[in-house]
DNA sequence: TCCATATTTCGATATTTATCGAATCATTGG
DNA sequence: CCAATGATTCGATAAATATCGAAATATGGA
Protein backbone atom coordinates (compact mmCIF):
# COMPACT_ATOMS: atom_id res chain seq x y z
CA UNK A 1 0.00 0.00 0.00
CA UNK A 2 1.46 3.40 -1.20
CA UNK A 3 1.43 6.74 0.98
CA UNK A 4 -1.57 7.96 -0.43
CA UNK A 5 -3.80 5.36 -0.26
CA UNK A 6 -2.17 4.64 3.03
CA UNK A 7 -3.21 8.24 3.98
CA UNK A 8 -6.46 8.39 2.78
CA UNK A 9 -7.36 5.67 4.91
CA UNK A 10 -6.26 7.40 7.66
CA UNK A 11 -8.03 10.15 6.98
CA UNK A 12 -10.97 8.32 6.73
CA UNK A 13 -11.12 6.73 9.90
CA UNK A 14 -9.61 9.62 11.90
CA UNK A 15 -13.57 10.66 12.83
CA UNK A 16 -15.40 10.15 15.61
CA UNK A 17 -18.94 8.97 13.27
CA UNK A 18 -16.70 7.57 10.36
CA UNK A 19 -14.34 5.44 13.57
CA UNK A 20 -17.97 4.65 15.37
CA UNK A 21 -19.49 3.04 11.47
CA UNK A 22 -16.25 1.52 10.53
CA UNK A 23 -16.47 -0.80 13.67
CA UNK A 24 -20.39 -1.26 13.41
CA UNK A 25 -19.43 -2.76 9.53
CA UNK A 26 -16.88 -4.71 11.35
CA UNK A 27 -18.95 -6.06 13.75
CA UNK A 28 -21.34 -6.59 10.97
CA UNK A 29 -19.21 -8.60 8.59
CA UNK A 30 -19.61 -9.92 5.31
CA UNK A 31 -23.47 -9.09 5.26
CA UNK A 32 -23.20 -5.06 6.30
CA UNK A 33 -25.21 -2.73 7.46
CA UNK A 34 -27.72 0.20 5.73
CA UNK A 35 -27.08 3.60 5.71
CA UNK A 36 -29.87 4.44 7.51
CA UNK A 37 -29.11 2.10 10.31
CA UNK A 38 -26.01 3.63 10.72
CA UNK A 39 -27.55 6.75 10.80
CA UNK A 40 -29.67 5.94 13.52
CA UNK A 41 -27.53 3.81 15.49
CA UNK A 42 -25.07 6.49 15.42
CA UNK A 43 -27.62 9.25 16.19
CA UNK A 44 -26.59 11.00 13.16
CA UNK A 45 -28.76 12.26 10.41
CA UNK A 46 -29.10 10.76 6.81
CA UNK A 47 -27.27 13.69 4.76
CA UNK A 48 -24.89 14.10 7.45
CA UNK A 49 -24.31 10.01 7.75
CA UNK A 50 -24.16 9.60 3.72
CA UNK A 51 -21.44 12.68 3.48
CA UNK A 52 -19.59 10.04 5.61
CA UNK A 53 -20.06 6.69 4.09
CA UNK A 54 -18.86 8.31 1.17
CA UNK A 55 -15.58 9.24 3.02
CA UNK A 56 -14.96 5.83 3.99
CA UNK A 57 -15.93 4.46 -0.03
CA UNK A 58 -13.63 6.95 -1.28
CA UNK A 59 -10.71 5.66 1.41
CA UNK A 60 -11.09 2.11 0.11
CA UNK A 61 -11.95 0.94 3.55
CA UNK A 62 -15.91 0.53 2.50
CA UNK A 63 -17.82 -0.80 -0.26
CA UNK A 64 -21.65 -0.38 -1.22
CA UNK A 65 -24.24 -2.66 -2.82
CA UNK A 66 -28.01 -1.44 -3.38
CA UNK A 67 -30.21 -4.43 -2.10
CA UNK A 68 -34.28 -3.10 -2.46
CA UNK A 69 -34.06 0.94 -1.16
CA UNK A 70 -31.49 0.16 0.73
CA UNK A 71 -27.72 0.62 0.33
CA UNK A 72 -26.03 -1.67 2.00
CA UNK A 73 -22.49 -0.66 3.07
CA UNK A 74 -19.77 -3.12 4.24
CA UNK A 75 -16.14 -3.38 5.71
CA UNK A 76 -13.50 -3.96 3.14
CA UNK A 77 -11.02 -6.02 5.38
CA UNK A 78 -8.79 -6.21 2.98
CA UNK A 79 -8.13 -2.63 2.51
CA UNK A 80 -7.79 -2.64 6.57
CA UNK A 81 -5.33 -5.51 6.46
CA UNK A 82 -3.27 -3.36 3.53
CA UNK A 83 -3.57 -0.55 6.31
CA UNK A 84 -2.21 -2.27 8.93
CA UNK A 85 0.48 -4.00 6.87
CA UNK A 86 1.85 -0.54 6.21
CA UNK A 87 1.87 0.88 9.38
CA UNK A 88 3.33 -2.15 10.64
CA UNK A 89 6.17 -2.31 8.24
CA UNK A 90 6.53 1.52 8.35
CA UNK A 91 5.46 3.07 11.86
CA UNK A 92 6.47 -0.02 14.20
CA UNK A 93 9.80 0.13 15.60
CA UNK A 94 10.39 -2.31 18.26
CA UNK A 95 9.41 -5.19 16.50
CA UNK A 96 9.99 -5.26 12.83
CA UNK A 97 12.52 -2.40 12.04
CA UNK A 98 15.40 -4.67 12.86
CA UNK A 99 17.58 -3.01 10.45
CA UNK A 100 18.87 -0.59 12.92
CA UNK A 101 19.11 2.91 10.55
CA UNK A 102 19.95 4.93 13.20
CA UNK A 103 22.43 7.60 13.66
CA UNK A 104 24.73 6.70 15.75
CA UNK A 105 27.12 6.26 12.69
CA UNK A 106 26.85 8.59 10.13
CA UNK A 107 25.30 11.61 12.99
CA UNK A 108 22.75 13.25 11.27
CA UNK A 109 20.49 13.62 13.87
CA UNK A 110 21.75 16.86 14.85
CA UNK A 111 21.73 20.20 12.40
CA UNK A 112 25.00 19.98 10.28
CA UNK A 113 26.85 22.92 11.81
CA UNK A 114 27.60 25.27 8.71
CA UNK A 115 30.66 27.17 9.14
CA UNK A 116 31.42 30.70 8.24
CA UNK A 117 33.28 30.37 4.98
CA UNK A 118 33.06 28.21 2.22
CA UNK B 1 -6.72 2.98 24.49
CA UNK B 2 -9.91 4.82 24.52
CA UNK B 3 -12.20 6.52 20.94
CA UNK B 4 -10.96 9.87 21.31
CA UNK B 5 -7.34 9.23 21.88
CA UNK B 6 -7.24 6.77 18.67
CA UNK B 7 -8.95 9.48 16.33
CA UNK B 8 -6.40 11.64 17.76
CA UNK B 9 -3.12 9.94 16.88
CA UNK B 10 -5.04 8.61 13.35
CA UNK B 11 -5.30 12.25 12.42
CA UNK B 12 -1.93 12.92 13.65
CA UNK B 13 -0.65 10.37 10.86
CA UNK B 14 -3.29 11.48 8.43
CA UNK B 15 -1.41 13.94 6.87
CA UNK B 16 1.86 13.77 3.94
CA UNK B 17 4.47 15.38 6.12
CA UNK B 18 3.66 13.85 9.40
CA UNK B 19 3.53 10.77 8.46
CA UNK B 20 6.54 11.13 6.45
CA UNK B 21 8.14 12.54 9.62
CA UNK B 22 6.68 9.82 11.97
CA UNK B 23 8.35 7.02 9.66
CA UNK B 24 11.70 8.94 10.08
CA UNK B 25 11.56 8.81 13.60
CA UNK B 26 10.63 5.56 14.30
CA UNK B 27 13.44 4.77 11.54
CA UNK B 28 15.79 7.13 13.82
CA UNK B 29 15.33 4.76 17.10
CA UNK B 30 14.99 6.09 20.76
CA UNK B 31 18.28 9.00 19.03
CA UNK B 32 15.25 10.47 17.59
CA UNK B 33 15.93 14.06 14.67
CA UNK B 34 15.86 17.20 15.87
CA UNK B 35 13.18 19.44 14.36
CA UNK B 36 15.28 21.19 11.59
CA UNK B 37 16.72 17.60 10.57
CA UNK B 38 13.11 16.65 9.85
CA UNK B 39 12.38 19.79 7.84
CA UNK B 40 15.16 19.62 5.70
CA UNK B 41 14.67 16.18 5.16
CA UNK B 42 11.07 16.95 4.00
CA UNK B 43 11.81 19.72 2.68
CA UNK B 44 9.03 21.65 4.53
CA UNK B 45 9.87 25.38 6.09
CA UNK B 46 10.85 25.32 9.69
CA UNK B 47 7.59 26.83 10.77
CA UNK B 48 5.49 24.48 9.05
CA UNK B 49 7.83 21.73 10.31
CA UNK B 50 6.59 23.17 13.78
CA UNK B 51 3.07 23.03 13.87
CA UNK B 52 3.24 19.35 12.34
CA UNK B 53 5.62 18.22 15.00
CA UNK B 54 3.04 19.92 17.39
CA UNK B 55 0.23 17.78 15.79
CA UNK B 56 2.42 14.60 16.35
CA UNK B 57 3.01 15.76 19.99
CA UNK B 58 -0.52 16.21 20.82
CA UNK B 59 -1.72 12.84 19.50
CA UNK B 60 0.91 11.35 22.12
CA UNK B 61 3.13 10.08 19.22
CA UNK B 62 6.10 11.49 19.66
CA UNK B 63 8.25 12.81 22.63
CA UNK B 64 10.35 16.21 22.53
CA UNK B 65 13.55 16.94 24.80
CA UNK B 66 15.91 19.84 24.13
CA UNK B 67 19.66 19.10 23.79
CA UNK B 68 21.78 22.09 23.54
CA UNK B 69 19.91 24.81 20.52
CA UNK B 70 18.55 21.48 19.29
CA UNK B 71 14.79 19.59 19.99
CA UNK B 72 14.95 16.17 19.68
CA UNK B 73 12.07 14.26 18.49
CA UNK B 74 11.44 10.44 18.74
CA UNK B 75 8.82 8.52 18.22
CA UNK B 76 6.87 7.02 21.22
CA UNK B 77 6.51 3.40 20.41
CA UNK B 78 3.88 2.90 23.07
CA UNK B 79 1.28 5.06 21.80
CA UNK B 80 1.74 3.76 18.19
CA UNK B 81 1.88 -0.25 19.29
CA UNK B 82 -1.57 1.24 21.79
CA UNK B 83 -2.85 2.35 18.46
CA UNK B 84 -2.28 -1.00 16.69
CA UNK B 85 -3.82 -2.85 19.48
CA UNK B 86 -7.33 -0.90 19.30
CA UNK B 87 -7.31 -1.11 15.64
CA UNK B 88 -6.72 -4.82 15.83
CA UNK B 89 -9.01 -5.50 18.41
CA UNK B 90 -12.09 -3.24 16.51
CA UNK B 91 -11.45 -2.66 13.02
CA UNK B 92 -10.01 -5.83 12.27
CA UNK B 93 -12.53 -8.55 11.19
CA UNK B 94 -11.28 -11.51 9.82
CA UNK B 95 -9.06 -12.50 13.07
CA UNK B 96 -9.80 -11.14 16.44
CA UNK B 97 -13.54 -10.68 15.70
CA UNK B 98 -14.63 -13.92 16.34
CA UNK B 99 -17.81 -13.52 18.28
CA UNK B 100 -20.06 -12.88 15.51
CA UNK B 101 -22.55 -10.41 15.88
CA UNK B 102 -23.49 -10.50 12.47
CA UNK B 103 -27.41 -9.57 11.79
CA UNK B 104 -28.47 -13.27 10.83
CA UNK B 105 -30.26 -13.38 13.48
CA UNK B 106 -32.01 -10.06 14.60
CA UNK B 107 -32.38 -8.60 11.67
CA UNK B 108 -30.93 -5.39 12.39
CA UNK B 109 -29.03 -5.07 9.07
CA UNK B 110 -32.13 -2.99 7.35
CA UNK B 111 -34.00 -0.57 8.27
CA UNK B 112 -36.69 -1.32 10.40
CA UNK B 113 -40.24 -1.17 8.61
CA UNK B 114 -42.36 1.37 10.21
CA UNK B 115 -45.79 0.40 10.69
CA UNK B 116 -48.40 3.06 9.42
CA UNK B 117 -50.56 3.27 12.13
CA UNK B 118 -50.03 2.91 16.15
C1' DT C 1 -49.77 5.91 -11.55
C1' DC C 2 -49.19 7.55 -7.01
C1' DC C 3 -47.29 7.41 -2.62
C1' DA C 4 -44.13 6.10 0.93
C1' DT C 5 -39.45 4.75 1.93
C1' DA C 6 -34.27 4.92 1.64
C1' DT C 7 -30.60 7.45 0.30
C1' DT C 8 -27.94 10.80 -1.98
C1' DT C 9 -26.94 15.43 -3.83
C1' DC C 10 -27.15 20.31 -3.40
C1' DG C 11 -26.32 24.64 -1.11
C1' DA C 12 -25.11 27.47 2.51
C1' DT C 13 -22.42 27.94 6.52
C1' DA C 14 -19.28 26.98 10.35
C1' DT C 15 -15.21 24.92 11.82
C1' DT C 16 -10.84 23.00 11.37
C1' DT C 17 -6.50 22.41 9.15
C1' DA C 18 -2.44 23.76 6.36
C1' DT C 19 0.91 27.08 4.75
C1' DC C 20 4.65 30.15 5.57
C1' DG C 21 7.04 34.77 6.32
C1' DA C 22 8.14 37.65 10.12
C1' DA C 23 8.86 38.26 14.81
C1' DT C 24 10.08 36.17 19.13
C1' DC C 25 12.29 32.97 22.47
C1' DA C 26 16.16 29.94 24.03
C1' DT C 27 20.87 28.49 23.88
C1' DT C 28 25.71 28.75 22.96
C1' DG C 29 30.17 30.74 21.96
C1' DG C 30 33.21 34.64 21.53
C1' DC D 1 26.92 41.37 26.35
C1' DC D 2 26.27 40.44 21.62
C1' DA D 3 25.75 37.88 17.54
C1' DA D 4 24.54 33.52 15.49
C1' DT D 5 21.89 29.34 15.51
C1' DG D 6 17.76 26.36 16.18
C1' DA D 7 13.16 26.36 17.01
C1' DT D 8 8.59 28.09 18.13
C1' DT D 9 4.79 31.45 18.11
C1' DC D 10 2.14 34.86 15.76
C1' DG D 11 -0.71 36.53 12.08
C1' DA D 12 -2.89 36.41 7.91
C1' DT D 13 -4.71 33.62 4.39
C1' DA D 14 -6.04 29.64 1.73
C1' DA D 15 -7.99 25.21 1.52
C1' DA D 16 -10.25 21.25 3.21
C1' DT D 17 -13.87 19.21 6.29
C1' DA D 18 -18.12 18.91 8.86
C1' DT D 19 -22.94 19.89 9.47
C1' DC D 20 -27.60 19.49 8.07
C1' DG D 21 -32.14 21.04 5.97
C1' DA D 22 -34.25 20.96 1.53
C1' DA D 23 -34.61 19.10 -2.91
C1' DA D 24 -33.74 15.36 -6.01
C1' DT D 25 -33.18 10.32 -7.25
C1' DA D 26 -34.31 5.40 -6.97
C1' DT D 27 -37.12 1.56 -5.53
C1' DG D 28 -41.16 -1.05 -4.28
C1' DG D 29 -45.93 -1.69 -3.32
C1' DA D 30 -50.97 -0.54 -3.58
Amino acid sequence: MEADRVIRALSGLAQEHRLAAFRLLVQAGEQGLAAGVLAEKLDVPPSSMSFHLAQLANAGLVTQRRESRSIIYSADYAAMNGLMGYLTENCCGGLSCSDDTSCSEDATCLPSPQRKSA
